[in-house]
DNA sequence: AAGATAAAGTTCGAGTCACGAACAAATCCC
DNA sequence: GGGATTTGTTCGTGACTCGAACTTTATCTT
């Protein structure tokens, strides 16, 4: 049950009910397409004649399409009713610090086109770059109804003012990159936190959360974002902030991370960690000695990012699959934290699932027996949520900005 | 935006408008009264016409009354409208390990009437007294409109059963206490774990959340129990599991908890975990020395809650109010741990605020700078969440519970 | 082959609802 | 007392869902 929002709600007005019962039509086709009328009633509950009307509207618009006749034993055949993939063209962009990539999605989630460029060094570049590939991309594709875009950062967006705050790993200056993208295409933007994203993807697209309505993605690369689903919605908090559990202490004590605080997840179990763990044990193999450096009961932090050794978790993840035992053992000591930091959450959330994204899956045989044996051991044993890897979808930060603005259109319009 | 659940959705009818407007409409009665009808529309934007119609409605049905007429600089004067504080009569009940609370209240969320009793050993005990006791008031105000019963618990409740699980503190077996008590009274039953039943309190009744969406309350007694308001809404997981984030390990290393982990938060901060403080400290004092035993790194664990030295939390309040500096230390350090684990909630959840609720709230002018400074040094640093001891409403657990019968009337009806 | 049966889908009148204009009521100002 | 102003009500209109009746298109039975 939710609290009415007396300072922001929402009037119903006599259009309401068709709003509120058009989308759900537009869900129940969605998943059980191809579907016909007559079970349009069945599954809804709505009247026949009000299931007409709806369809024949949602046709009209676009939205829906007939297709072929089923079979039925007897009387008359039902007439197949399809999302209409022709209609609604959105588009995805997934920021990364080193590459951008761009998607042109339809309604039902599928990618028509997708592309791959650097990332731009700043917001306006990048701004003018995107309009460009927009419009040429508008004209290749010239019978959608192009609807919006949603971006995917590598960071935190206010949710007032729609700025993006906090990009640790892009040096773009804190800007109206919403407004800015908006003027040179034309189109609504949403920008988003990347790990919102996948939460979303997964939510929406992912197939085994079926009645999963609480799902947690951690997103594991240069540091570990969170992104909450509970009560099938999107957990942003007051100002977007939500979902820092990457800077959560797992000790009272441990190595400093960027963000002031110490002994943060991330700092355990990031790529970033697992490097250091890499090139440690790579300097201590070197000292003669077989483990890492310690330092008066602490850990001891190389500099930045894999400084000590040059070494990226590209090369950790190689070295893991050509059988290389110091960077099988960073990979399983980064995947011992994943699991003491998803047992958080697994104890304080119990979700019905949490996903993975990151290169890290890529060695998610070795990994999965670690984190399971971890959280198994360390939460809230009642709790029965499933842990995986992201699924086969091969961009979930690119499926998960495309549910962003996919959801404008298929979530329950907000009333009261 | 929220996807709509197809294995669980309501359809709109001819009559969700006015579902939904009319409970607008008591909701803004409910925040801004006595409220002119005038100002309703101007509030919610309706017509004049329809807020004329639905009040009305509301009017006849009990909800609402007319009061006064109010002042107008110039032209007719209004007539002031109310919730009518006869109609509508909830039965909040808060069962304690020792004691059972139990209070009569009308629509605004008054209390007419409060008992209490020692906590039955039974659950048959308990909804055969309760039963009685909810028959002689009935009979006190006949008048009224009875409309629910909630019961706030020392546990979790599974979602789907309804079964209450996990009492660790009440040696009730697992029960149908729902439906047992619906027969005895004749009123529907719900129940609510007592950390949920705070954050609701908090949600609905505290003046300072006005346009909070985002609060969290921290139970702090025998354990440590979470209740979460996020968007809106309670998040209860799938299961009704999730808010056990006192069972978040604090340190991979710690006592045993008696949830099978090690380093439990609720192991440090606890009433209990004061009270072991109190008496290792006091027990160290009479061997001589001044710091609580340490075995191989580990504090030492003097079996259950304050048996040795069979000291109460009670004591230890009492003790740090006469000045005893051992009692103090113990206070001290109890505050340090909630710091840290309230630390972890702002971090991850960045809610608006956070509330402490427990007889710990007593000192509370000791422990929160300790608090604060805990918080402020280990959480991440962009989110500014509140923290404050729960208000001046002597019983959050009772209001709470009350909040939730009340949601029913005044949340948003769940469409789509 | 004709009629019965059945399912899909449409049409239409009735009831509910919000809207908005017109109207009635109450009060102030000059 | 008359105009201005604000509150609150009445009533016709259009949007919506419902449900019954009807049409269309099949299969099954005899």
């Amino acid at each position: 049950m939710r609290k009415i929002d007396l300072n922001n709600f929402q009037v119903a007005t006599s259009e309401t009910a068709r709003d509120i019962n058009s989308r759900i039509m537009l869900n129940l086709v969605r998943k059980h397409q191809p579907i016909s009328r007559a079970d349009l009633t069945r599954y809804s509950g709505l009247q026949r004649s009000t299931v007409s009307v709806i369809t024949e509207q949602l046709i009209s618009e676009r939205w829906l399409r007939e297709g072929d006749m089923g079979q039925s034993l007897r009387g008359r055949r039902p007439t197949f009713l399809h999302l209409n993939e022709d209609r609604a063209g959105f588009f995805g962009i997934n920021v990364r610090p080193f590459t951008t990539n761009m998607a042109l999605a339809n309604l039902t989630g599928d990618f028509l086109a997708q592309e791959s460029m650097p990332t731009p060094s700043s917001a306006s570049q990048f701004v003018d770059q995107i309009g460009q590939r927009i419009r040429s991309l508008k004209l290749e594709f010239p019978q959608m109804a192009y609807e919006g875009i949603g971006v995917s950062l590598p960071g935190r967006v206010d949710l007032s003012s729609q700025k993006f705050i906090f990009a640790p790993n892009l040096n773009w200056r804190e800007e109206d990159l919403k407004e800015r993208l908006e003027q040179a295409t034309g189109l609504p933007v949403d920008l988003e936190n990347e790990a919102n994203a996948c939460a979303l993807s997964e939510f929406w697209f992912g197939h085994h959360s079926d009645g999963a309505r609480n799902l947690i993605a951690v997103a594991v690369s240069e540091g570990i974002g969170i992104g909450m689903v509970l009560n099938g919605q999107l957990v942003r908090g007051p100002s977007g902030l939500a979902g820092e559990f990457g800077h959560v202490a797992l000790s009272e004590e441990g190595p400093k991370c960027g963000c002031g605080n110490t002994g943060c997840w991330e700092v355990y179990a990031s790529n970033s960690a697992a490097v250091r763990y890499y090139n440690d044990a790579v300097a201590a193999g070197r000292n003669g000695k077989g483990r890492p450096h310690v330092k008066n009961g602490k850990l001891h932090l190389n500099g930045k990012n894999g400084s000590n050794g040059a070494n990226t978790f590209e090369d950790v993840l190689e070295g893991a699959e050509r059988g290389d035992l110091q960077a099988l053992a960073a990979l399983d000591r980064m995947a011992h934290y994943l699991g003491t930091g998803i047992a958080m959450l697994v104890t304080g959330l119990a979700p019905d699932a949490i996903v993975v994204v990151g290169e890290v899956t890529r060695a998610w045989d070795r990994i999965e027996p670690i984190i399971n044996e971890v959280v198994k051991r360390r939460s809230f044993t009642h709790a029965t949520t499933r842990i995986y890897a992201s699924g086969p979808a091969p961009q979930p930060r690119l499926r998960g900005i495309i549910a962003l603005v996919l959801q404008k259109h298929f979530g329950a319009p907000v009333i009261g």
